[in-house]
DNA sequence: CTATGGCTTTGAGCGCGCGCGAACGCAAAC
DNA sequence: GTTTGCGTTCGCGCGCGCTCAAAGCCATAG
């Protein structure tokens, strides 16, 4: 399932720690690998989702899908990359009602794109935010990690270069 | 309220983004500068979370806290410290399952270090995933306010240093 | 030619994780 | 004496999606 949805292959072409060029980003919205018509459990193993989280997205009415003569939904590229950015959103924590409100703007035309920019803008920050709080607890494990006496990874100072307290339990100690 | 919780005091000790140093991780556990027993107001403003979360914690088994003759619970330095411990851990998305076991594992004596190790070195991972997904998930935030004329930021390119496609709706283009 | 399995459709309802709200009582403090 | 802060219990709510049921069409298999 899902084995080369965007996102993992996106990590990988990034790696652990490369760069984030314009050039790997313009790549994840490339779409000319992928059939032009999909059908629903397509774009699901695309994006790494459910058909039926497809259908909750449609009946929630941030997209419009057509049908075959069969009533089967069939995805074209537009509502591919729709999709794309949706699920890109919805992954970096946007709500649906937010989404829900910006595809509202997009289907209102042009005039609507400042609106759109501050919604970005603003979610933008909420990103920079949750990344701060996860680096801030990835370093708060790591340095728990090397109290316990484990390797805190290949490009990390050993534990036996961090000084301080080695009381593991401190932060953990029974409280009874 | 909760103006001077622990996770805002950590960030602007960091900044927006410099260096993570054992040297700032360990001040996180520094409580030296709040009162011995606190009470649950004192400790929900600490950590920013409410009194409610904080019986609901106590009820899941996470922490034991003393009362005093009134019935009113009496947080003690290591009910803090664990505290502290838990509510980092929950706010890099380990789930309460996670927690409680974990927590068994502490009260369960020495023997369980190892275990708790492996749940360490697993959370770690999951955070630094959780960080690369967000990492390109700005990047394709950045990237999208740049092709609506945004800035980015004072320390990002510009956006006419961005060749390529400036259709801002190529990805939200309404599919109907 | 039927059959069997696999995919799709719709709709309504369920479930999970995580707390929050409301209602009510007690003790202290202004 | 009324406001404030804490206690408990029960139940609710939210966000998000999944499950279940009933039914239709396709393909391959016998």
């Amino acid at each position: 399932m899902a084995t080369d949805d965007l996102m993992t292959r996106a990590l990988e072409t990034v790696g652990d720690d490369g760069p984030l060029s314009a050039e790997v980003i313009h790549r994840l919205t490339d779409l000319a690998d992928v059939p032009e018509p999909m059908t629903i459990a397509e774009v699901a193993d695309l994006l790494d989702i459910t058909p039926h989280t497809l259908r909750y997205y449609e009946r929630a009415g941030l997209v419009e899908v057509a049908r075959d003569r069969y009533g089967h939904r069939v995805y074209d590229a537009d509502a591919v990359r729709r999709l794309v950015f949706l699920t890109r959103m919805r992954l970096s924590g946007m709500p649906m009602r937010d989404l829900q409100h910006y595809i509202s703007l997009v289907d209102a035309g042009q005039d609507t794109v400042p609106e759109r920019l501050d919604m970005l803008l603003e979610h933008r920050d909420i990103i920079r935010r949750r990344i701060r709080e996860l680096t801030l607890s990835l370093a708060a494990t790591e340095y728990k990690i090397a109290t316990y006496g484990g390797s805190t990874g290949p490009d990390v100072a050993a534990p036996d270069q961090i000084q301080g307290p080695v009381d593991a339990d401190a932060d953990d100690r029974a409280a009874r």
